[in-house]
DNA sequence: AGGTCAACCAAGCAAGCGCTAGTGTAAACC
DNA sequence: GGTTTACACTAGCGCTTGCTTGGTTGACCT
């Protein structure tokens, strides 16, 4: 049982037990369903992970962090407008839908499944996450570009974007760059965006 | 067996369940937890409810439809204005999180682990509560009193509507009429708003 | 050649699962 | 007064669950 490393094998197994979380869930999820997924038997499985709880905190992990990367690096290459880091905040978190889709799904539905302590340590790493949504909120907000509660507006904010991974397709029309404009144009006022586009197709 | 009738005997057993599946999640609880709650022994249970999906699509089934009722009681007795009409909606969504938070929050957590018979007629249930909503959010495009993609705004709204039960504290200082009228202004510009109240406590 | 080690397997244990069968009982009905 | 009905019980069947145990394999290092 190595169990703790961070080995190539082991991050492989961890993409494909997301994929089976969310088509039937955490606890529908057998560890024979994941050993067979994997090519391995059960048994084999606990040579890579102490338990299946660990499993769906690897999973979480890895999503979270991922999703963490991508807005610093979004935030780090934009404009310094409140507009622009907002806009590039909300186009990074739908980016992550199409390439990480399936960790996030788990851990916004399978999160009270972890126990105690991983749970503790990963909302660490969550509350990172969402400290530079109420960072870039608070510029916003400054400026004037938005209007509101501090804490409502995000948290409605983080309402609006977290729901949609129950109907966002990433094969449809929209692009995330289309969703992340609709979604500002119509939170902040009209007369503040010159070159708005209402309608599309 | 008796299985399909209404009794207020089942009523009250739905209303125990919703609660046990919101604290465990619905394939954690079982049926002896369900009946232990409920001062029965597990054999009892089977009385009342045909089996354990049945248990689940009635939790549902009486949080949805009373839903539906507050959402229609509160666009009847309102103005007609989409204003009115708009935080009517938003502050009845929100009072249902008061009376039927349980039911709401498994509706939302658990609607997959529905079979595909009971999925097909709840959704026509949820099918006409969301119509409510797309019908006024219509009224608040054609008004101008809100702007942006139909179908994109729906969605926003929500997803910033259904997160509040992940937050949302009834025993903290904010009211539903408060969010609700927080939320309206936020989505429309401060300019069709007179009496705006952008900072409470 | 001998040793190390990650990776895997077969077999199975103890516990718990949803659900059924058959029975008891008190009130309600004809 | 006999029958029906609603509701509860006991006992347990057949199956699945997460996880353990003890052992094998083959690539790599010295």
């Amino acid at each position: 049982m190595n169990v703790v490393n961070e080995s190539p094998r082991r991050k492989e197994l961890t993409r494909l037990a997301a994929q089976l979380f969310v088509q039937e869930g955490f606890d529908r999820t057998t560890v024979r369903m994941l050993a067979h997924e994997m090519g391995i038997k059960s048994g084999s499985l606990f040579h890579h992970f102490r338990d299946k709880q660990e499993i769906l905190a690897a999973v979480i992990e890895e999503g979270t962090q991922n999703a963490l990367t991508i807005a610093r690096r979004a935030l780090g290459r934009c404009d310094t407008t409140p507009e622009a880091r907002l806009h590039a905040m909300a186009r990074a978190h739908l980016e992550t839908l199409l390439t990480d889709r399936n960790a996030h799904v788990v851990a916004l539905y399978e999160w009270r499944r972890l126990d105690p302590e991983a749970r503790d340590h990963l909302s660490h790493l969550r509350d990172a996450y969402e400290a530079l949504w109420e960072e870039v909120i608070d510029e916003a907000l400054d400026a004037g570009l938005i209007h509101g509660d501090r804490f409502l507006v995000s948290r409605f904010v983080m309402g609006a974007l977290n729901w949609t991974v129950r109907w966002y397709d990433p094969e449809g029309p929209r692009t995330p760059e289309e969703l992340a404009r609709e979604l500002i144009a119509m939170l902040t006022s009209p007369v503040t965006l010159p070159s708005s586009a209402s309608t599309m197709v």
